[in-house]
DNA sequence: GTCAAAAATGAATAACGTTCAAAAAAACGA
DNA sequence: TCGTTTTTTTGAACGTTATTCATTTTTGAC
């Protein structure tokens, strides 16, 4: 029986309060200075761990860096949720929308540090988005189409998540702003008819670990 | 009077071999295993010089790359010229110089790998597409435009460029594809009006250095 | 309390960018 | 050609940092 399960569960819990801080951490540290110059010792100390505990929660320094991409990109989305639900005027919803996403992602979230790792952010795109976006585009040879591998898949798709999450909605051309919606865009890009993105989008996502 | 200057030049040709060495070499490893992955001591290595010269050529690992960066969009260049040059048929020009450019970006060229550093990139492109850019944008405060800060904005411009040159001829909506009409469209990206931004776009670029 | 498994620890390791004192090469004057 | 000065090259050594691992601490069942 491991101790997870356990009755009383007090390991967990503070398995579950370590895991925050250092996301915590994490994201203070490299939201500061940047993935590169955050080290993990520092991260350790704010979290109030030993350097070697971190090893037991991430496998590595890259692997923190997902996860606090992730709870970026999941404090956004509510955010954004919480625009939409305040608003009914779509004029509104658009310019606060807009703020919205500007400021996350030009000063708390540091996004554009978070940047300097595409591969990191590819791997939590499709952590986040799930398999289908990749499921028929691997080996798509189709005529007049230029037949694209897998490494670059991976940073077309995240170079254009990102950079469409944060700016797409700058676009006059989007007066109706919803995550699905931008969802549904980012999939066109990367090749997919504009039916079957909306159809995809509209599968449930899982929910974010952590949170 | 400087060794550089001297009569015989061997030692400036010994420099200049060397240069093209190390960006070759550069280009080759980083190519391979991406920016972070590639290790200065194998660059040197494969360039046949000692650890310690490359610090004589450049100051860091940030500007090698950067100059095999330049390399890379000159290359890049150089191609789309020779499709325009070749073909007269816009459609023709288009198809391949879509051909070319992705080709470029998905293999040869490892762009995808050096948007590790998107600030390397952002430099480089600054220094390749010169001030004028930013020259109004800086502290642009619009109304009903966001304030947008000189870090936010290099991030912008990195990687709307990249991803502007290496995917926006893809666009089925630009069928007179040429060199100068995607800086136009990449400078209207940053918020520069249309006529604006082809105007500067117009000016002479200065010339790309070791190529 | 005892014991085995799980978790935490931080000193040690390895890898890498960069520096620098020393050596080699080149340039120069005689 | 020789001696001297200047430039260039060199690679061992340095400092930093992600990661490992032998050891210690904590936990939960008996």
């Amino acid at each position: 029986m491991s101790v997870a399960e356990n009755k009383t569960g007090r390991v967990a819990r503070r398995r579950q309060k370590n895991l925050k801080a250092l996301i915590s951490a994490g994201q203070a540290v490299m939201g500061e200075k940047g993935i590169d110059a955050a080290t993990m010792h520092e991260i350790a100390e704010r979290a109030d761990v030993g350097a070697g505990t971190i090893y037991t929660y991430f496998k590595s320094k890259d692997e923190l860096a997902i996860a606090v991409l992730e709870r970026l990109m999941h404090e956004l989305a509510l955010k954004i949720e919480q625009v939409t639900d305040t608003f009914d005027d779509p004029a509104q919803v658009y310019a606060f929308g807009i703020r919205t996403v500007i400021d996350t992602a030009t000063s708390d979230l540091r996004w554009k540090q978070l940047l300097n790792r595409a591969e990191v952010i590819a791997n939590a795109m499709f952590h986040r988005m799930g398999p289908f976006a990749i499921r028929d585009l691997e080996n798509a040879t189709e005529a007049g189409r230029f037949k694209v591998d897998n490494a670059a898949l991976t940073w077309k798709m995240a170079t254009h998540a990102i950079v469409g999450v944060a700016l797409s909605v700058t676009n006059d051309e989007c007066p109706e702003f919803t995550i699905d919606e931008t969802v549904v865009r980012l999939l066109c890009m990367t090749g997919i008819g504009r039916e079957e993105a909306r159809e995809l989008a509209a599968r449930p996502r899982p929910a974010l670990p952590n949170a």
